[in-house]
DNA sequence: AAGAAAAACTAATAAGCGTTAGTTTTGTAA
DNA sequence: TTACAAAACTAACGCTTATTAGTTTTTCTT
């Protein structure tokens, strides 16, 4: 077992999940090529094959993984008998800080979700409207127990998911701005608009 | 000279390039092939070319259409001596109709212009960058003359940029939703909060 | 109807793709 | 040191790609 690849960066596969992650995002799925990949990781493109399945896995372990980010950090907001607003602050919260944390895994989840093939491109469209879904209900609980004001749940998702993943745009300008700065004035951008 | 051709749907590369621009956005730039675009219009592959130059050229016809519409109207409203916030309402206003009116094509240019070659590339960016300059600009002048609030200016921008980019979502659900309700909405939403 | 121009076709090109087979090197454990 | 397994390599596979050349068909002009 090699050190360095076990302890620092997980496993070969691990860190060829991430590179791809990081080319597919730059160069987009289509466009990067096995050979490109391996030639960023120093190996030939056949090495990669014993460490991963196919192009394709690569994409689908991206998705899945953020995917599944998601949905656990929901799960533990909806056990939580907090408010509705401190559970959407919650939720805005782990969205903007996926983004800067694990921001190539994110874009690739975003845009290139496209590219996955059947069944897996039905069940990810699945999830993510599932997720939207659960959202919504949150805002219509809060609404119903008059913490929220009487506004389209739906359009209120569909703003704040907006605003979170054009977080993408302020990746270039990172240097530029205080990340927590932006985390409060965004949180409270979004929050302060349907408070009640 | 086609009755047909000429009349409704303008020139044949017309015709190819609005086709080519809905394929790009279902599945992207380079998973997009030849044969398919050639296949969706009734034709042969090679019989493209008769028309066009080349599959990047399609890219290109299409991205740098967009960012001039954008520039053309960018113009016409920095030369109106109207208020800042109705300059930007009139922004907003056009970001909407032409994500709306022309779908396809502004999505291409949102999310497919990192295929473009070098020195379009650049090109693109620079225009970017510089509709953001002066958008920004105009926001500036706007907090000079106490219209709007001290607000950062770039953050404005990127705030009103990324929730109107965020209506490629509302596509799927166009039917549920009154286009000019969410229209007057989304100005009143994006405004309000940075009106004096 | 004849001639010219436009646009379609078939066929082929070279290059690149993901992936596999078979072999050799490297690293670990006995 | 020997034996085994993991992971690298080279070479090649069949397939698809954008694009070109050359030819035939269609369309428009006169």
């Amino acid at each position: 077992m090699a050190k360095i690849i076990a302890s620092k960066n997980g496993t070969k596969k691990d860190v060829i999940t991430r590179q791809a992650a990081a080319l597919f995002r730059k160069k987009g799925f289509a466009a990067t090529s096995m050979r490109e990949l391996a030639e960023n990781i120093g190996v030939e493109a056949s090495s990669l094959y014993n460490h991963i399945g196919s192009k394709s896995e690569l994409l689908q372990t991206i998705c899945f993984k953020v995917a599944n980010d998601f949905n656990l950090h929901l799960n533990e907001v909806e056990k939580k008998s907090s408010s509705t607003i401190s559970k959407l602050e919650n939720l805005i919260q782990f969205h903007i800080h996926m983004m800067l944390d694990v921001y190539d895994e994110v874009y690739v989840a975003n845009h290139e979700w496209k590219q996955l093939q059947e069944p897996f491109l039905s069940n990810f469209l699945h999830q993510r409207k599932l997720y939207e879904s659960r959202m919504i209900e949150i805002l219509k609980t809060g609404i119903q127990k008059k913490e929220i004001k009487n506004i389209h749940p739906h359009v209120a998702v569909f703003t704040i998911l907006s605003a979170v993943r054009g977080l993408e745009f302020w990746q270039q300008h990172k240097k530029n701005v205080n990340v927590k700065e932006l985390e409060t004035n965004m949180i409270n951008h979004l929050l302060n608009g349907i408070t009640k």
